[in-house]
Parts: structure tokens; C-alpha cells; sequence
DNA sequence: CAGATCATGTAACCTGTTACATGATTTC
DNA sequence: GAAATCATGTAACAGGTTACATGATCTG
């Protein structure tokens, strides 16, 4: 249940709504795990139930009233025991690799075509990663005085860019192979 | 629906059961995309009932009938449509990072051990993708002198071990990171 | 005046995992 | 004698996505 964890996580820094935790994981951690706000409210319910977590309701007339949680230290707990839980290497599910596994059956320009919109993507995503994804991790660090928390931080945005510059190099490699294949084979 | 393509994907090499497809899976492509029996039984006969498939049925004696699913045309054209529409990034979960993220949560030892053993993981993932599967593909190219194939099944190869290769630098960086942040806060 | 922001949810649906059900033959 | 191999499935459950429902205020 990584993502009850991660709702831990971010309850673990302040109190906040099912809303502000939605912003959180869409400005900092998005890239390796997101939730929609209709998976994140029934999730909160369910982790009040286990007296992970507490509720505070904060009045408001024109909107739905803000629900405030706040972590209990069974929720400390419970995220620090899953913390030091040993982790199995994640399952990759990879449909693109699936096109390409089944390639031959392709035209090759229709696999070359796919390669560099894959490639074109990942650039842009690396490109979001150093200009945006770094600057808020410092002024979050800034903003909120945690330098110790900002270094593990900045180690998941360091795997975020080697991974899409892994990518990068992938499809570049890649499109030489095939490029290279058909001369070959006539030989 | 990846794993329908999947699916078509080794049909459009040969006839074949459900039972015969999972060990394709877990011969080939499990490092990107696997699934049980109880999810490609049910699949095939949706396949099926789509057009995609035919099915024959081999009769035995002290067994179930082997059902013998083949690609129809429709099925053919389904797999190359599906090959040639563009392809988003596929989003990533990654449980682990979101540990590392809530890392300064936790003590240095702890997250330190999670680190080398996500390595020792990682390196051993590598090592089977260098020793099997490299030459799993090698003797599938040799058994059915699908030379060109065998290119694009080498391609998602060497995707898997830039993988794990990165996880493991990965790993290394930030194990160094974060011994050497406690001094560095100390001074 | 259109779209983003704030703020909560429910219901239907799809995908994938786990558990259950059956059972002979071959290998260690 | 236990475990792997061959061969098929169904049912319950968990996690995640999409669509639906409501509605005021602020920004361009």
C-alpha cells in the first residue's frame, strides 16, 4: 500500500487537506508515484479507521469545509515500520518495449518513427526534471529550512534524470541498430 | 491492452496454448511485462470473441484439451495498429523511491541498509540478464533463424540491463551521499 | 466570459493478484 | 514420496482510472 505511505510521508512534515496532499504529489514526487484526488479521499477515511490518522474540520461557507488530517504516532509508526520493511525490486510494466520486443513485424520506419517520439519525449521530460523538479526541491528546502530531508529529495530527482537519460541514450543506440539491420542482411 | 498485443504478438510467431504463451512470458519479456494464467485464459477468450483469434481444440486423454489459439487477419492488423499509435510515457511506480523521498524520516543506518540491499537486488538482476536471457535469445534466433527478430528481441535486452546498470550507479551515489551528509551538517 | 483554483466525494469499470479446484505423469 | 510439468479454468479481492455531481471565487 505504497500510497497510504506516501500520504504519511507528507502528513508526517504538516496537518493538511485531501486536497494540499493531491498538489504534493503532483509537484514533488509525481514522477515515480501519483494518485487522483478520488483514490486519495477514500484512502484518508480508511487510514482514520486505522488510527493512522486524526480529523479536524475547518468551517468554511461557500466551499465543502476543509478536512484538516493530522498524523497520530501510530501513523509514525506505521510508516517507519514499512520504511525498514525489506523492498523486492518493483515489477516494470513497459508497453512500449512490447512494440519493440515485436518489431520485426514493423515496417522499419514505422519502429524508427516510434523510437524518436519516444526519445522526444523523454528529452522534454528530462528537461522538466532539471529546470523544474530541481528548482522546487531548493525552495523547498529554503522555504521550509529542511536541508537533511532535502537531500533525500534531491536523491530520487537524481534517479529521475538518469532514468530518462538512460532512455535517451537507449533510443539513440537503438535507431543506429536498426538503421544498420537491413544493411547487413542483404550482405 | 498491452496484453493482448503481447498476446498477438507471440501468435503472429506460431500457434499456440495459454499455458505455452506464460512460458513465453517468463522466458522472454517477463522483465517488462509479465501475467498469470488466471488473467491470459480469460483474455484469449475475449481475443477470441473480438476476432482476433481462432481457436482448435486438440483432444487428450488424462488432461484438459489443449485449446490451440491462432492469429486471424483481423488479429494481425489489431497488432499493428496498436504498434504504430503513438505511445505515451509510461508512468512509473516505484515504491522504493517513495522509502529514499521520506528517507530523512528515518535513521542513517536504516535507509542505508535498504540501499545496499535494493543493490545487491539489482546486480543480481543483472547478472541474469548477462548469463540466461542473453543467451535464451541467442538460441531462440539459432531455433527458428529468425535473425531480424532477434535484433529487436537483443534491443529490449539491452533496455533491461541499462536498467538494472543504472539502479546500481544509483544505489552507489547515494550511498555515498548520505554518509557523508551528517559530517557535512556537523561542521 | 472561459478556465483555473479551491474542496469534497460516489459509482462504475478495468486490470491484475491470490486463492481455490482438478488430476495424471515424470523427475529427483 | 515430494515437487515439477502439463493443462484448464472460476471467484473474490485490491488498486487505480474515468465519469458524474456540486458550486463559488479568482484570473486572464
Amino acid at each position: 500500500m505504497p500510497l497510504k505511505h506516501a500520504l504519511l510521508g507528507f502528513l508526517s512534515y504538516q496537518p493538511m487537506t485531501g486536497y494540499d496532499l493531491k498538489q504534493h504529489f503532483d509537484r514533488s514526487i509525481y514522477y515515480f508515484w501519483n494518485a487522483k484526488l478520488s483514490q486519495i479521499y477514500p484512502a484518508l477515511n480508511r487510514m482514520r479507521e486505522n488510527g493512522w490518522l486524526t480529523m479536524e474540520v475547518d468551517y468554511q461557507e461557500d466551499r465543502p469545509n476543509r478536512k484538516v488530517y493530522h498524523i497520530t504516532e501510530a501513523g509514525r509508526g506505521e510508516l517507519q515500520r514499512w520504511q525498514q520493511e525489506p523492498t523486492d525490486v518493483s515489477s516494470i510494466r513497459e508497453p512500449f518495449l512490447i512494440k519493440v520486443f515485436f518489431g520485426g513485424r514493423l515496417e522499419q520506419g514505422e519502429i524508427l518513427a516510434q523510437l524518436r517520439h519516444q526519445m522526444r519525449l523523454h528529452q522534454e521530460q528530462l528537461t522538466a526534471y532539471h529546470e523544474k523538479v530541481r528548482e522546487a526541491v531548493q525552495q523547498n528546502v529554503e522555504a521550509t529550512g529542511m536541508v537533511r530531508e532535502g537531500v533525500f529529495w534531491g536523491l530520487t530527482l537524481d534517479m529521475g534524470i538518469r532514468y530518462e537519460q538512460g532512455w535517451i541514450e537507449w533510443c539513440e543506440e537503438a535507431i543506429d541498430k536498426i538503421e544498420s539491420i537491413d544493411k547487413e542482411l542483404m550482405q
